[in-house]
DNA sequence: ACCTGAACACCGTTCAAGT
DNA sequence: ACCTGAACACCGTTCAAGT
């Protein structure tokens, strides 16, 4: 109680809720997301976690919805930043979607938030809309290289919106379950396999 | 109040819910399952709607988990029903992709509540994972056509996970609204577009 | 400006009690 | 056997009030 009279003198050491409360809810949502799931993380419970009271967020954000939407804009920070590593792999498409599956395989409830239905009354929010175009943008990138194509030509689009599809998909079947991937099949060996897969269906479709 | 004494004699006219509340319970949730999403589909919602006391559901399943999962694996057998249309396109991965979609894209919020977290804590369920595994062998049925491969080859089943993860990707990318179809673009297009990105991928791959 | 407490309208679920 | 009512432990959200 030593004279807290009118300037609060900006930083001090202790790490007070007070000032910065928006990004202290935001990380520990993001800390408790994964523990608890998309659909049951709650504002009330990520206030006690931070400190404060189970209003006080109201003043941040204006509903549950854009909270988790601003979680969501980081994860598809985090996935552009998973697709933008060089690996050896020379087959650049191969490599997109080995470091994408591995991102949702690796954050499971993030991935759900982001393309579920938990922030869908947030889908107005600009840093999401362009977290997720950002992301889709590396991907179209690595199309475009691989078709050795303009980035905006239709085809790249297609071919990106195909690949999309195709990855979401099999992230999306196995984070809920609905496949389970046989003992000892490698994330590597998944993606080779289903890539395969299409080589397959195209040499039949296309006749041999 | 004509004598109600000892048997009720099996069926009068009155749609009166004592005797067959499961049943009555799954189709009120069937019918208010679109109106408001898989999220927030109540049990006590449900139950009102029946005419009933908002804890007599417990009486015929477990749990609201058990209650949505006998949903999904209606939705699963409608699906499989769905799969199972012939049509004029000689295409039959063309053709199974564009009802999948179809089917998707005509009920949102059930397909949503088929792949969705909503029923994980049913997966155990028998008539989910029965409905759920026919659905799959559709695919698969239809893959080994396309591919002249046994049913039970590993390419086959490769292909067939690669399929479902493609067609349930783009499913799920627009029925959350990730991606916009742009104005005017059929769901045929959509599909033979996607269907054509990876062909145009398979091409620059394999060396054109 | 920022936070709190009480309150409202919902949930799922349990359990003793009724017929 | 089947259903109900009260109760518990949660939610999101609003709002008047405090500093």
């Amino acid at each position: 109680m030593t004279r807290t009279t009118i300037t609060p003198s900006s930083a001090k050491r202790d790490t007070y809720h007070v000032g910065n409360l928006a990004p202290q809810l935001l990380s520990a949502a993001r800390e408790m997301l994964e523990a608890v799931g998309p659909a049951k993380l709650s504002l009330r419970a990520v206030s006690e976690r931070v400190g404060v009271s189970s209003t006080a967020a109201y003043h941040h954000f204006a509903n549950r919805s854009v909270l988790v939407g601003h979680l969501a804009a980081q994860g598809f920070r985090e996935l552009t930043e998973a697709l933008s590593h060089e690996t050896a792999q020379p087959d650049k498409l191969q490599q997109a979607s080995l470091a994408y599956f591995r991102f949702a395989r690796g954050n499971p409830a993030l991935y759900q938030l982001m393309f579920g239905a938990e922030c869908l009354d947030a889908e107005a929010l600009p840093a999401l809309l362009e977290a997720r175009a950002e992301a889709f943008g590396r991907l179209e990138q690595t199309l475009a290289e691989t078709l050795e194509l303009p980035l905006d030509s239709s085809q790249v689009r297609g071919a990106a919106l195909a690949s999309w599809s195709y990855i979401h998909g099999l992230a999306s079947l196995l984070i809920h379950g609905v496949m389970q991937v046989p003992e000892g099949v490698s994330d590597e060996r998944l993606v080779e396999m289903t890539l395969l897969g299409f080589l397959n269906i195209y040499r039949a479709r296309t006749g041999e």
